[in-house]
DNA sequence: CATGAATGAGACTTCATTCAT
DNA sequence: TATGAATGAAGTCTCATTCAT
């Protein structure tokens, strides 16, 4: 009956969404979700207005829908994927972050849209339990490298979770303060430091000893 | 229809001036800049819409005097009276991760403002200049206070400004997760973590001579 | 405070949102309500589209609006009106009938509007319980009138709630022929036929003598 | 694939086109015309939107398609059909009100449909055309059919035409009223009323009798 | 003939801003 | 200064219709 065959038809329509959603992307990341319009997806995808209709919902739809393939291609399967490395807690984590520095500069240009993303947290659930989720998981992994390194003698005892949650946090941080002038931030120093800091702390061995004894 | 002074005058318009503005702060924080209403705004500040347009020339100038109000009161002059204390740059920077954990802790309700603010930093220059202005001082108190921890032979020779750059973005970071999961964060845990953390780091005395040995 | 009194400001208002009214009622007889477009009434009322809205919150609040309107200055006013007159049953009935086709035949302009509210019956509930409203109301006034005639011996015993109901269907029935065909119904006529055979019945007082006997 | 005769190729035609009437006839009747998606039509006739373009040019064209269908089963055919019986005016006329009650109340899932093409009448010459000749033949049947009684000397002498005009628009009025309360309408109680009242009339015999010498 | 993706005009509605009072 | 009615531009979304397959 059909002219195209099914799959055919599906994958047209994959494929078209596929595009509206990364237009929609750019736009939404550049303007702002609520800046920007419609119409502007529709031309950065070549489709009409009433096209993206056929795709998408609403507006709101396509914008959750936007979320998740961020979400999707987020940061904690690198992550992960650095955990592959069968060695010490300490070099794990050193690699992870060389891995997630040179990610944060090659995704510079997607950090509008993250923060785009933040600021619909405390206004849309969908939105906020995405980001619970990529929070407690990415939490979850490196909490758990580090908690390995204490149990195998590594580390010195201390909160798994609160200094995972710390480490997750400064690179977010970071992003801020890039947006804010790019100049100010340089992720191989940064990630170089954060290293330094949090394997060996400020505080000089002779102080600490000292400290610790007084 | 009594006569008043111009100095009456002149305080009836600062007063006005200031119920608009902390009823946009409340409004704009709670819907977004885009989504609220200078009709919203009239109504938290009992005024007319027309009123609103005798203080401020438009929306977008009243978000912009919102956002200055915000900057004002914020962090950066807390961190500087913690400076005042004249003590060692350890006892400094404890003392300042205690305190800045405490006014987080009160602050969670402006938390949507200050990430609605960050959205706009990569589209309203003022904007930009106030958070690079914001960020450039607080890493400066910041990063002087490390200098002159090693200076002093108090702590170990790091990058100071990259290093305050760090510590700052932990508590943006922060912020964030606790907006997306509130349970998730507790402030005195993250900053006692925070205190650990920076000060001896995660590798234990004797791995790290190995380690520095080898 | 306010330049204009309130009193001034509610009657500005009241009258503005008459002639809205009033023009949304000529727009929506026209065209239907589905087909018409608030700009029509909003041209047909002198006002700019976005006044509309600040007197009715919806094209459908403003439809029912129209309809409270029209249900307001409804026939049954005059309907009871004629009942006032004091006389035997078959008199005011008789009066009823003139009156009532005099105001039909002064209201056909308004016969679409009429046939417009008509076909929102089944579709909108506000409107169904206000028809319900009209002829459950109607019924009553024209069953009792002719409940009255029966025990004052005037007229024949029947069931005066569905004879009621007859009248009245009459009536809209013939609108609907004068929409399809002006030319066709003559309101005097109709009326003047109706009491004739209503009051005297087709049948030949001796046959009804000869047919009631077999 | 297999090649098909035309006659086969016209009754699929024939068929289809069927299909989708009747369908458009539910949901026409249902949501209205203009409320009403080509979409809903093809979705409730299990066809595609294109398809519903092959047999019809419009949706106007398949709204008038769908009205011809409902005039030509509608009442007038049973009307006549109840004219076959030869037997005295009058027991024509009382088979005819049952025969029509009963049909009303076999018909009252497509009032909403009558209703939604009434208020088309004065907006599309078409509709108009078309109840012009329905109310026409129906008046003239019944008009006949009422000054065959009177030539026959069973009817009192009166305006054939005009009684035949009120007893028509009498179940037009009662459809009305069943869609503004269902409750409220029995058809057969209705139709043995208006028997009643139009053989009989209201007034008493001996009241009669005075009325008309006084 | 059948499909359904695509179109684009146009609908309703919102809202920042103006202005007469 | 304060009001709030009025504006009209612009936004989201719908939908009848077309057309390539």
């Amino acid at each position: 009956m059909s002219p195209r065959t099914k799959t055919q038809v599906a994958q047209h329509r994959t494929e078209r969404r596929a595009q509206i959603l990364q237009a929609a992307g750019r736009v939404f990341s550049q303007k702002g979700f609520q800046a920007a319009n419609v119409s502007d997806v529709a031309v950065e995808a070549r489709v009409s207005q009433g096209t993206i209709y056929h795709y998408f919902k609403s507006k709101e739809d396509l914008f959750l829908a936007v979320f998740e393939a961020w979400e999707a291609e987020n940061l904690y399967l690198e992550v992960r994927a650095a955990m592959d490395v069968s060695a010490s807690a300490a070099e794990q984590l050193r690699f992870l972050a060389r891995a997630v520095g040179e990610r944060m500069a090659q995704s510079e240009e997607i950090f509008p849209a993250s923060v785009e993303f933040w600021s619909h947290i405390h206004r849309n659930a969908a939105i906020q339990e995405g980001f619970r989720r990529i929070f407690a998981e990415l939490r979850a992994i490196v909490a758990e490298l580090i908690q390995d390194g204490i149990t195998q003698g590594e580390f010195v005892s201390i909160d798994p979770s609160a200094a995972a949650a710390l480490l997750i946090a400064a690179y977010d941080g970071l992003m801020l303060q890039w947006l804010s002038d790019p100049e100010s931030v340089d992720w191989q120093t940064e990630s170089a430091t954060l290293v330094e800091l949090v394997f060996h702390g400020l505080l000089k061995p002779l102080e600490k000893l000292q400290i610790r004894k007084g």
